[in-house]
RNA sequence: GCGGGCGUGGUGGAAUGGUAGACACACCGGACUUAAAAUCCGGAGGGGGUAUCCCCGUGCGGGUUCGAGUCCCGCCGCCCGCACCA
């Protein structure tokens, strides 16, 4: 055996057999240990997983392995987030149904995830496209409408002209749809929506909780909720049309109330729509306000347009003081009342208005050291900096910060009656309905007797239509000849089915609790759900860092609203792992080229790349993600074909730290692979030792003991790294070992027997360290030792704590702060004697040229540091 | 515009305020080999000196400290998120 090099190709499918008979990892909801949950998001079937699936998956893998060593109960389970448009749009390219697409996809993809040596609980594995997953989430539906959590309204949306769906705002970058690219209309449907706005305020309140979530990721989620807090008041309309006599606004700004010179309305606002009727001026100024695009560079360059309507508004202190009410572009419906109080002088975009439109500019306030007044830039500094007052409802020329006189003048509004404090949110209610065949029917009837109802649940599920064409654009199950036709389960008389299915986004804001009891009867097994949540560890891509994540934390608390589970916040533990990058390359022409195409020479310092095919010159380009755009993509099959589905785990967990950027290269997966070989020699050089000698225990020598000691600050160290998910160190550091122990292996045959034995333990906790990140190399390792058992069921290995403190500690010595010399003293020794033994060394002596030192700073075990 | 993050050798990156550059990749030299691959041993931040050694060095400029990659202030550059949000 020793000798041969290790064969990933052979040992890999061998190891994954052995622990799918034995049930490795298929987790039991009784089992009386410390539960843990680790989950990475689950994938979209799109086929193939790409080099993001492996970096994800080992890491998540790492954990769950380490966490079943240290005697949890592990739940590590596997999904398919099912449900989407690419089914649809395969289906209409391909002739086929979006099931089978879909299914075939979760086939091919999950023998590749098995392919990885994956320690998954497989029985617990749900498609969120099958009856048996969205039965339950369709019947947590009519739970949800009969709490008053669900409604029904109509509502301007976004319209995909391209994918012919609704959009979620969400779903909306930079005003065009987020899958397909196109420019987003906006549309007048009614929709369903979960009243996920009620919520803001827990939302935003639980961020504070989540102290295992990165920061940035909560501070995107309290970005997205968008508290503020400003005064609401109501403008009196002179001459309005009937009902519009009072015109409410919301302001964040209450000290500029002495500032305003025009009000301004949303093209779409109530006001501008009634007044449209009879003007057709005002209808043709609301059109094209409604055509402005929402994109970026659509804003930045947009003109501020208005329309003056004429009517005069008065202020909410003084109906002497009356104001212009203007219609204009910039002024949004669904955010605050979509009514604007314009104050020019501290407000850029109504400064813009102004000047354009010849208002005039009040100055509130001014800078302390100046009297000059506002010009092209209007004048908003931070809240908290002192200005002073020239025009407000407090004292004149007062000195105050903006902050304080937003506070006064908020309270003297209230006092007089004259508006009121008032909390904002920029999070607007979650639409979840879609145009589309391929998601989860929303099981609603509507009826022209009864209106709208939910589906009884006992005619649970909705199930799909199977017998569809895609031949037309559009909700394949609205044009399905039959399915929408039903009786109305309460009067009896002919109804319609609801052919709006619900946004992925709702199938995947619960399936980690699904995991817990796949097979239950009702959505949930309370008491079983919450054992296992919230989950403790979840992995997965910053790129959902608002939508899925802000839905599931949603989701938990209706489900906790309808009695479902208990707790409020679905993930404990939360890491944002980077991307996986690579080169790019480019032809003469300017097309991409896909590395596998290439050939990279080195001379020196310089690489050239040429053509494998044509030999011609090849552009070394900038590293990018991985993408199929950019061709620069590496197929997780070769590699596993290749090098092993270990090499690939290790690779992406060494080098770069997990939450940042991996940029994916030959020589770093050569490198992971000759590792894995230098293991395996280890390995068979050790089970030859031992073969020989007997590996008696004795006393250490120091040697021995030097190997002993470095085992074991491995094993703790590696062990805090993957906790603190720092899996690039815990690399580190099993390279330092394995560099000790070939070393030792080196000195043992010339030596006392106890240099085997603790090479022989060394290298059987190197094993175990290296279990986790490269588990088939681990057990084919175990076996070769004579270890009885598999490692993936061994438990993590103690740490002798004698052995992690040394006697002796070598303490740096700085002269000035300068490194000038070492000291190795025992442990612990106190400041003073450290001092003597210091001064005593000839070499510090020279250094201080007998000068004698101003103060000698003596950190004990660290450092000193003699100051002359 | 607002918010968050980052800046360390040729490269990826280590470093509770305490020996900067662990570990790896690439590179160079040596051993083994007819040769190559593989493997093993060694070298290496920059500059200077035959050795022991000395000077400089974590984007730039200040500061705190016995001591700063790390903390504070002011810049510069890059990345990410949000954005006509009143």
């Amino acid at each position: 055996m020793s000798g041969e090099r290790y064969n990933p190709r052979e040992m890999e499918p061998r190891w994954q057999k052995v622990w799918d008979e034995n049930q490795s990892f298929v987790s039991r909801n009784d089992d009386p240990r410390e539960p843990y949950y680790v989950l990475e998001m689950f994938p979209y079937p799109s086929g193939r997983i790409h080099m993001g699936h492996v970096r994800n998956y080992a890491m998540g893998d790492v954990v769950a392995r380490y966490q079943r060593a240290r005697g949890k109960n592990v739940l590590h389970p596997m999904g398919w987030d099912a449900f989407g448009l690419p089914a649809e749009n395969a289906a209409i390219e391909r002739k086929t149904h979006p099931g089978t697409w879909t299914r075939q996809n979760i086939a091919a993809m999950k023998a590749q995830l098995k392919s990885m040596g994956l320690a998954i609980d497989w029985t617990r594995e749900i498609a969120t496209c099958e009856p048996e997953y969205y039965q339950h989430q369709q019947s947590m539906f009519i739970d949800m409408m009969e709490a008053g959590l669900v409604t029904r309204k109509q509502s301007k949306v976004n319209w995909d002209p391209v994918d012919m769906t609704v959009l979620a705002n969400e779903q909306v970058v930079d005003g065009r749809g987020w899958r397909s690219g196109a420019v987003v209309e906006q549309r007048e449907l009614t929709q369903w929506f979960f009243k996920i706005s009620d919520m803001a305020e827990e939302l935003l309140a639980g961020l504070d909780g989540l102290t295992e979530w990165p920061e940035k990721v909560r501070v995107m989620q309290r970005n997205w909720i968008g508290k503020s807090q400003g005064l609401a008041f109501d403008f009196g309309v002179n001459g309005a049309p009937q009902g519009f006599e009072r015109l409410p606004v919301y302001t964040t700004r209450p000290d500029t109330m002495r500032g305003p010179t025009f009000a301004a309305i949303a093209a779409d606002h109530p006001l501008a729509k009634a007044l449209a009727e009879g003007n057709a001026e005002i209808a043709a100024f609301n059109k094209l306000c409604q055509q402005t695009g929402t994109s970026a560079e659509a804003l930045e360059t947009a003109e501020k347009l208005g329309f003056d309507t004429g009517l005069k508004v008065t202020h909410p202190a003084d109906p002497n003081w009356e104001l212009p009410l203007f219609i204009a572009n910039f002024v949004l419906m669904d955010y605050g009342t979509g009514a604007i109080i314009g104050c020019p002088a501290h407000d850029q975009r109504d400064l813009d208005f102004a000047r354009k439109y010849g208002l005039p500019v009040i100055d509130v306030y001014k800078p302390l050291d100046s009297d000059e007044g506002v010009a092209d830039e209007a004048y908003s500094p931070p809240k908290t900096q002192t200005v002073r007052y020239v025009q407000w409802f407090g004292e004149t020329g007062a000195e105050l910060t903006v902050q304080e006189a937003m506070d006064q003048t908020l309270a003297l509004f209230e006092a007089n009656g004259w508006g009121r404090a008032q909390t904002q949110y920029r999070l607007r209610d979650w639409g979840v309905s879609r145009q589309r065949y391929w998601g989860c029917p929303i099981p609603v009837i509507h009826c022209e007797v009864c209106g709208t109802i939910p589906v009884p649940k006992k005619d649970l599920p909705v199930v799909l239509p199977e017998d569809v064409s895609f031949d037309k654009p559009g909700n394949a199950l609205d044009h399905h000849p039959t399915w929408k036709r039903i009786n109305c389960p309460q009067c009896g008389g002919a109804a319609r089915r609801e052919t709006d299915t619900m946004d992925t986004f709702v199938d995947s804001s619960w399936y980690y609790t699904r995991f817990t009891a796949p097979d239950a009867a009702t959505p949930t097994i309370p008491d079983v759900a919450n054992r296992w949540l919230p989950v403790d560890q979840y992995i997965g891509g910053v790129e959902h860092a608002i939508l899925h994540l802000l839905y599931s934390r949603y989701f938990t608390r209706a489900m906790k609203a309808t009695g479902h589970v208990s707790h409020e916040e679905p993930f404990k533990g939360l890491f944002t792992q980077g991307m996986v990058t690579h080169e790019t390359y480019k032809a003469p022409t300017g097309e991409w080229v896909a590395p596998a195409d290439i050939l990279i020479e080195t001379t020196g310092d310089t690489r050239t790349a040429r053509h494998i095919q044509s030999g011609q010159p090849i552009t070394i380009g900038s590293i990018e993600k991985m993408s199929k755009s950019k061709k620069n993509v590496v197929d997780p099959d070769e590699i596993v074909a290749t090098y092993g589905a270990d090499t690939a785990r290790w690779f992406m967990l060494s080098d770069s730290p997990p939450e940042r950027d991996v940029q994916w290269t030959e020589a770093g997966v050569e490198g992971a692979s000759r590792f894995q070989q230098r293991v395996w020699r280890l390995v068979g050089e050790t089970a030859e030792l031992l073969k020989q000698g007997d590996g008696a225990s004795g006393t250490d020598d120091a040697e021995a003991l030097a190997v002993r000691k470095a085992v074991h600050r491995a094993v703790h160290n590696v062990g805090a790294d993957i906790e603190g998910l720092r899996f690039n160190r815990a690399v580190a550091q099993i390279y330092e070992l394995t560099n000790t122990l070939v070393r030792a292996a080196g000195l043992v045959s010339a030596a006392p027997a106890q240099r085997l034995a603790a090479l022989a333990e060394g290298v059987e906790r190197l094993i175990q360290l290296i279990a986790p990140m490269m588990p088939h190399l681990a057990e084919t390792c175990w076996e070769a030792l004579g270890k009885s058992g598999l490692v993936a069921d061994a438990p993590w290995p103690a740490v002798d704590a004698a052995l992690l403190v040394d006697d002796t500690v070598t303490m740096p010595i700085q002269v000035n702060g300068k490194r000038r010399g070492e000291i190795t003293v025992s442990k612990g020794m106190e400041a003073k004697a450290v001092e003597a033994l210091v001064l005593s060394m000839d070499e510090i002596a020279r250094m201080l040229d007998g000068k004698s030192p101003k103060k000698i700073v003596i950190v004990p075990d660290r450092i000193v540091n003699v100051v002359v």
